[in-house]
DNA sequence: AATGAATGAGCCTTCATTCAT
DNA sequence: AATGAATGAAGGCTCATTCAT
């Protein structure tokens, strides 16, 4: 998976705090108010450099963004790496395992999980139909493996389209990032489960609801 | 469901042909370019009126969007009423139809489609949590009547948690609609089904093994 | 001579004296700043009008420039027909006409006068080779016709390179209108002429001494 | 002729190399870009140097520029020093010289040309009447001792205002000198010799066209 | 002495909103 | 009621100049 570069070499000549600060800023800002309404004065602010600055690292804001977003694309791929699931794993528990860090991670870095939503949901970004060609992270081969172990193991249907079972899995769990990351998404979650604004999340029931459905589904087996 | 009205009185004595015109300006130019790119003159343009005749139906762009947001509302319930699963149809055939008139309608909607996703998706307009509170779409009663019905006719297991249910069903048809309005979900869906991009959608194939995974799941049913 | 147009259609429609303000207002910084130094706020300041105006105008600052730089060929032109030497004229006499309107012309237009020289000289704006090739000034005609027609009458010497004469007539006239324009080409002259500063141009003494160089050369005829 | 200072005295401590490297690089990127648009980064990166160093032999851009434009005109006095026309030679041939000698000079120091454009062509920098008062050219004495001598040997009208003369002649050089330098000048003469763009420019033509008007005038000697 | 990263004022341009006609 | 020209604040970006290393 190569990643493109998008900063300019005086940007690796900073220091990593620097850096730091400018990626946390631009992540912020982008993530809260969206590309065309985030101004590079606010992410210069927010870094606590310069806007000439900003200039010297990226030759625009376009190619900020980009950065970002292949920040967002590696911290995917790093969460797939460490959900890794063994082949002596059910389906069942590397699914659950699967679910738990979706929600982990959209709670631990909430600005990078809104950037993906940015990202994937085009027109807010100039650029999302070139970016979304090169995403291609890992997760659809990460199910592809897990389906075919499950297969061999005699854990799955034998009816199933193995292709379509990645892309439904793979919904669920953007659905419930979606669910942790977007204000909308994340009410309609508490309409469905009946809850008040204030009420916690219930992790377990969510979780353990989602595992059922994927794995069992809704109805009785036909006979 | 009351819905707000976000146009001024003026807006109501105009031809309603006029009304329609900016109407479909308006979802044509904010769904096309994001609320912060697309410029009120665009859309005074595109309606054929004059940007002072459109400040005079709107008193902001705020609101001139707040207003096709309730539209894309109002259309969706529509879509609600118009499925209206019938008590003797069997769930299956409820999810079915269910996806085959997402996609019908995300095909012959294309930009109300698109504005959806702007609008569920905070930070692409600045106004989303307030949205997202008065969306109260009657997607989740329409559930939540067909999941009773169904378990009342037997058809669902009993250890299902309805609510999470209707949620579920939900997360599948909105990410059926993303495949089909977003560039990112359409590539997605694509690789995952190993198509080129000049490849067709193989409709039946994906709205069969959504409904055989919502029904079946993907495992066998513990004995 | 086809003028290309510069401005936008709105131009046309705002009244005679904006028109001229804005005009005025953009020849007089241009003039005196030069392209890169001259800035669109000043020019829509000293035009009284707002930037915005401005840009409704014309669509960019290179416009703007380009549409002056029109004005002033226009200019140019019409002290041709003005000058239109007639037959019976003597040639010497049409040389003196010629002086006498380049010296009026560039002190009573100096900031025109000043355009020319940017125009003329260039690495000053970045077109300058674009414009000047659609420059094809009415001057080398005029000068051709005037030339033909004291050779027939047979003021001329015989040996005459016409097309290098005409040449030479339009470079006195350029370094005289320079001489006006440019302070140091007028310094250059009073340095000549021993003048200081603050003393008159002696207009009769320059006339007739550049006449009689261009009519008579400076040496005795070979015999 | 007393030159000012513009540089730093650290300037003078640096090697030869180097200042030379930093004149040929000023030279070159102010004279095809313009003050304004020349970038003092532009200059330092041509020079292969830091633009701290360049501040810290310069203490401004505009010190430069005038440091750049002694140079320019001391390049203009080896010049004349290096015509420096015989007492014996004839008015003719010292004429003929100076044209030979002004196209090679252009042709040898297109920058150097091209500055001095810039130097006189007032708005171009912003203190062109400053450097215009310093500049003291030394070819008007020139002319006038070759005036002088020649008024001496008989080879003048008796009726030549010399003063006029001189600068006649400077006139007929520096037009020259632009027909080489300046794009328009250029295709203006090209015009005027009815000359496509890529044919050759045919020196002998010019020059002593230009010889023969300056010498004998256009119109025959008065009886 | 040399470097080049850092700064921030200033430039060109856009666009939501107003208001005279 | 309708028009669209006018406004000016704000945004992206550049570049002369400074200063820590």
């Amino acid at each position: 998976m190569k990643r493109k570069i998008y900063h300019k070499s005086t940007f690796e000549k900073t220091s990593r705090e620097r850096q730091i600060k400018v990626y946390w800023a631009a992540i912020s800002v982008f993530s809260q108010k969206g590309y065309e309404a985030a101004s590079v004065q606010d992410i210069a602010q927010k870094a606590g450099i310069s806007v000439g600055s900003l200039y010297s690292y990226f030759s625009s804001k376009e190619d900020l963004f980009k950065a970002i977003a292949e920040m967002g694309y590696a911290v995917l791929e790093q969460i797939v790496t460490e959900w890794n699931p063994q082949k002596e794993d059910s389906f069942r528990s590397a699914m659950t395992t699967l679910f738990r860090m979706t929600l982990e991670y959209s709670r631990k870095y909430p600005d990078l999980s809104k950037l993906y939503l940015l990202l994937t949901t085009d027109s807010l970004n100039p650029f999302s139909e070139q970016l979304s060609k090169e995403m291609e992270i890992s997760f659809r081969s990460a199910y592809a493996h897990l389906l075919e172990n499950a297969r061999e193991k005699g854990e799955l249907r034998s009816d199933i389209d193995l292709e379509m079972a990645g892309y439904f899995i793979d919904n669920a769990a953007v659905m419930l990032q979606f669910s942790q990351t977007s204000k909308y998404y994340q009410n309609r979650l508490r309409q469905y489960l009946g809850l008040s604004e204030d009420e916690e999340m219930p992790d377990d029931r969510i979780v353990s609801a989602l595992v059922n459905y994927i794995c069992d589904g809704l109805t009785h087996e036909e006979k």
